[in-house]
DNA sequence: ATAAAGTATGAAACGCGTTTCAGCGCAAGA
DNA sequence: TCTTGCGCTGAAACGCGTTTCATACTTTAT
């Protein structure tokens, strides 16, 4: 393999000014500068980027740790981080968790071995501290609120968004009102537990734990739901459901065991995804790809910002 | 940051030494490697992976070449990538390409700049020669039928596929049939066209080129099919849909115009996404994740080998 | 007892590009 | 004419871990 030296011998020139015309570097004559590029050319000669890496002390590589990539909300969540690492000349390395602790601290290791230059964080298992550890070591960006926490995110306001799908149905005359979700630890999900807390608190109901289905997070999670629907005797008129996958295989689900969506069970889904348009589930949408495009941005970013974005409301016919 | 050799002084061993115990090579005495150890924690010292990357010339690091991360079949294709990477210890650097020539071949290039081990390719615009001019700066494998080129791959049969579909809608009584698909170029698409083509002729029935849709990736492409479709006066009664977000697409859109499937539109998808089975579409499925996983086997493997996998005919409610 | 084989360990070379620093030449300003 | 100062270059140091090779000490086999 011809390396920087190569060069530098057989154009006649030192290896100083062969790096200059690599980096663009001012202060080459233009003589030299074109000798040394056909030189580079003739032996066909490429830097090894690891070497690059080492003296230069960073890589331009961002690992990007999600649990799933294999999910809508997570590879919309990614193509928004790549469209961003893509204009800033980033590569980025996936790490897929599937929530487990010991994975993710990996990929924050990556960034104490100089593999990374950042960390973007799509969803968590492991601790704030673990986290803040890390932070020495380099930028890590999340996607929920870190509230006062000296940590990069983005995130919307779960909490205000659950309150207002909440009202919406109450003020549709649905009482019973349960809700799907993909896990009840992560911060997004306490801000909707505490919002669903609060409603049913405020209309005087006692607490159906059975109307909380967790780890919905697919079309066949939505499946599950609506057979354990069917079983109950006390079931809830409505649904909030965190994910329009799960909202759309409950659905369809309920087409197939004879019940009718809005007329036996409402819902709400999240994200927007294209298909609950066409399903006309109402639901909330994320704005996924800007939240991937802002996460790219705020690893780049000198000092630690919270940047919140809006959800919105869209109404169709599933409630 | 402290380096090996600050820990080699400090535990008063060489520099090999330390190497040796970072290594688990043998030939370390057990109290030495003890005392070594003990520094390190003390210390906290951790590897420079670059110069581990540079010193060992690789860097286990795998690229993967997509045209679009957030799509269920590319997303699956990754996914199963991703769960043997994890396995063998290697990292996935993602290169989202767009079906752009320049990216891919920036991914390419990855390789020759020793970045990665190895390129993946799941879907690629880029010509046979490019990828054979980069394989001797590493292995690259890809996800179509490579026929007698020494190139890894892993595919499907798509003419065989294509064809039976074509077949069984005959059977069915279908005769005017057109299909759906991505793109006109790509191995894949090519064999499609040819299967198609075939049938056409075989049935002595005209080529209508307007009952092939080109640019059919997602949901929304398949609202656009029906859009045309509704405005054609000689419409296809059946359509080959070679993947089920199309599908679906299709389904959805057909109800909002009051079309019935398969009164008015028999569809046949391709992929068995978990959503075309609520939705009772009839489709082809595609070891996915399996394909995934065969590919970062083989970009591991000697020399370049070819594997087919089977594809898998689901009868279901849109024939 | 002695050769052969294995265990341990360190110095130095190696992988390779970037950057700092010193220095030279030439031009503009004093 | 003398001093700055900019343009251009190269030597050497630097980032840092791995590996080879030589060496020395133990064991084991004969």
């Amino acid at each position: 393999m011809t390396n920087i030296r190569d060069i530098a011998k057989k154009a006649g020139v030192s290896v100083s000014t062969v790096s200059r015309v690599l980096n663009n570097h001012p202060y080459v004559k233009e003589e030299k500068r074109r000798l040394v590029e056909q030189v580079i050319h003739e032996l066909n000669y490429e830097q090894n980027i690891n070497a690059v890496h080492l003296s230069k002390g960073k890589t331009n590589m961002i690992a990007v740790v999600l649990p799933f990539i294999n999910h809508p909300y997570f590879s919309l969540l990614l193509e928004g981080v790549a469209s961003q690492a893509l204009e800033k000349q980033y590569q980025l390395v996936i790490c897929q968790t599937n929530y487990d602790v010991k994975k993710e601290e990996e990929a924050l290791h990556m960034l104490k071995t100089k593999q990374v230059d950042g960390v973007i964080i799509c969803s968590r298992a492991s601790s704030w501290s673990t986290i803040e550890y890390y932070q020495q070591f380099g930028p890590i960006a999340v996607c929920e609120n870190v509230q006062n926490r000296s940590i990069r995110s983005v995130y919307v306001d779960h909490y205000a968004a659950f309150k207002q799908a909440l009202l919406y149905l109450k003020e549709k005359g649905y009482t019973d009102i349960g809700y799907c979700i993909g896990r009840m630890t992560g911060t997004n999900s306490l801000q909707r537990q505490q919002a669903y807390q609060e409603y049913v608190e405020r209309i005087n109901q006692p607490y159906h734990p059975e109307w909380v289905f967790q780890g919905c997070l697919n079309v066949t999670d939505g499946e599950k739901v609506v057979e354990k629907l069917v079983q109950m005797k006390n079931r809830p008129q409505a649904l909030l459901v965190t994910n329009d996958q799960v909202a759309i295989g409950i659905k369809a689900q309920c087409e197939q065991a004879g019940m009718s969506v809005p007329g036996d069970l409402a819902i709400i889904g999240f994200d927007n995804h294209p298909l609950s348009s066409y399903l006309q589930i109402t639901t909330i949408e994320l704005p996924l790809k800007e939240m991937g495009e802002t996460l790219f941005t705020l690893v780049g970013s000198k000092a630690p910002q919270k940047i919140e974005l809006p959800f919105r409301f869209i109404e169709r016919k599933s409630v």
